[in-house]
DNA sequence: AACGGTAATATGTAGCTACTTAAAATGTCA
DNA sequence: TGACATTTTAAGTAGCTACATATTACCGTT
C-alpha cells in the first residue's frame, strides 16, 4: 500500500541543486537530460522542467535547446530587492509619515534626464522637490522629472497633498524600471534638507520608469545618512 | 482554415497585465477567477496559471487559496541585481584584472560579525582583507571573515593568488545570501587603498552567505567612489 | 452572539501527451 | 576545405485530467 510517491518539483530542485552543491557537478558541467533526471527519480518529466526552470531563474543553470542543461559558469548573486512606496515603508517601521512639497514647476528636461530616458529630442516635464518624513524628521529627499507628454494627468494632482511618489505608483504602472546605486557626499543644500552634516556620505536610489517605449518618471531618492538597503526576504 | 491559435501564457500575462495598466482593476481589486480568465480568452487553465504565477513573481498580484487573485494593495518595485565574481565584472570592462591579498590573519570573529550570522557564541574565523585591481588602478576593497567551521579547506588556499571572492562562489555555493546596501565616508586608510579622498562618499556592499543555516562567509565590499549599482536588463 | 465543525471553492501541484522551436551535429556539394 | 542545407535532439509550450490544500463561507448548536 502506497502512500504518494510523487515528489514535488520543488524536491526535484533541492534535490538537483544539492548535486552541485556537493561538487558533483562543477561551474560549466553539463547535467543529464531532463528524461533522464526524471527517469532516474521515478518522476515526470514536467516536474524536472519546472524544477530546472526554477534553477535557471536563480541564475544556477543555464539552459538552452539541443545544448542541455549546464551549471552557469560564471556564477553570480541574484538578489532580489523589493522597493516599496515610502509611505507604507515608514509606516512599517511603526514611525508617523509626513511630506512636504518643496517645489514643482515644468521645464524642458535637461540633458541629465534625457539622457536616463535614451531621448534624444528635447520635452517638457514637471519637475518636482519633496520630502519624506518619519514622525517629522526627515526620511528621503525626493528629486523627480515627470514627462508630461505621457503623464499628463499630473498637473490635476496637487502635490501638496498627495506624493508623486504615491500617486504614481498607484496610478501609473510602469513596463520597465530602471535602478541605480550609489553613494554622494551631501552638499550644504541636501543636508539642511535632510537634518545632516555637509559632506555625510548618502546612499541614493535612481530609478527610472517607462511604460512601452514610453517615459514615465525618473527619481532621484537621497536617503538620510546611515540607510541601508536589504535584500527581501 | 485556422492557425495556431494557441495562445502563450506570456500572452496571457500580458493581458491581464494591461488590464491592470489600463486601470481596470486597481490595487486591492479581486481578478476573475482562474477558471473564468481562461474561458474568456479561450486557452487552458494551466495556461492561466503559468500566466498568473509569473505575475505573482513579480509582485503585481497576490493569489491564495480559495481568496482568489487581486492586485497588490501595496505595490512594490521588484528588482533583480546580478553581483558578479569581481574578477569577471572587471574583464567585462575590457580592463585588465588584478588581485592584491592585504592580509591574512585567524582569529575569534568580533560581535559585529556575529551578529551578521545572528549566532551567539564565539567561533574562529578568517579574516582577509584584500584590494582587486582594474587595469593596475584600486577598483574594490574587500573585507572578510571566512567561518573556519564551515569552510576549513579555506586554510590550505594560497590567497595571495587566489581571490577568497572567487574560491567561494567558485566552491562554496550557497542556499542563502543577505546583501545590504548603504553608503559610508572614507576614512583615512580606506582613501589610501583606494587611492579616494578621505571623506569622499563610497558605496558598501554588504554579503553575508550559508549553506544550510550554517554560515560560510561575511565580507564588506568597498567601492572606489563614483562606483555605481546597476538593476540586471 | 459566539463557537465549532463541515462543505464549498479557488488556487496549487503532478502527471501525461502532443507539438514547437532553437541549436547543434551531420551531410552534401562546390 | 568551406559554405550551406538537412537532420536530430533536447528543451519549451499548451492542453488535459486528477487530485491536494488552504481558506472562506455556511450552518447548526449552545
Amino acid at each position: 500500500m502506497k502512500t504518494t510517491n510523487r515528489l514535488s518539483w520543488k524536491y526535484v530542485r533541492d534535490e538537483i541543486h544539492h548535486e552541485i552543491l556537493s561538487g558533483r557537478y562543477g561551474p560549466g558541467d553539463r547535467l543529464p537530460r531532463d528524461a533522464d533526471i526524471a527517469n532516474q527519480l521515478n518522476c515526470a518529466g514536467s516536474t524536472v522542467q519546472r524544477a530546472m526552470q526554477d534553477l535557471s531563474d536563480i541564475g544556477l543553470i543555464e539552459r538552452r535547446r539541443k545544448g542541455g542543461t549546464r551549471v552557469h559558469p560564471e556564477p553570480v548573486t541574484r538578489a532580489t530587492l523589493d522597493i516599496p512606496i515610502t509611505r507604507h515603508e515608514v509606516e512599517k517601521k511603526g514611525a508617523r509619515y509626513g511630506y512636504q512639497l518643496i517645489m514643482q514647476e515644468e521645464m524642458p528636461a535637461p540633458r541629465t534626464v534625457l539622457a536616463a530616458f535614451e531621448l534624444t529630442s528635447p520635452v517638457s516635464m514637471l519637475r518636482i522637490e519633496a520630502l519624506h518624513l518619519s514622525d517629522n524628521r526627515p526620511y528621503m529627499l525626493e528629486d523627480r522629472w515627470v514627462c508630461l507628454d505621457t503623464v499628463p494627468e499630473i498637473r490635476d494632482v496637487d502635490l501638496k497633498i498627495h506624493s508623486a511618489n504615491e500617486w504614481l505608483v498607484l496610478n501609473r504602472p510602469y513596463t520597465r524600471c530602471d535602478l541605480r546605486f550609489y553613494a554622494i557626499s551631501a552638499d550644504q543644500k541636501m543636508s539642511e534638507m535632510l537634518g545632516a552634516k555637509t559632506g555625510d556620505a548618502l546612499l541614493l536610489i535612481e530609478r527610472s520608469t517607462w511604460i512601452d517605449d514610453a517615459p514615465i518618471t525618473t527619481v532621484k531618492t537621497i536617503t538620510t545618512p546611515g540607510y541601508q538597503l536589504l535584500t527581501s526576504s
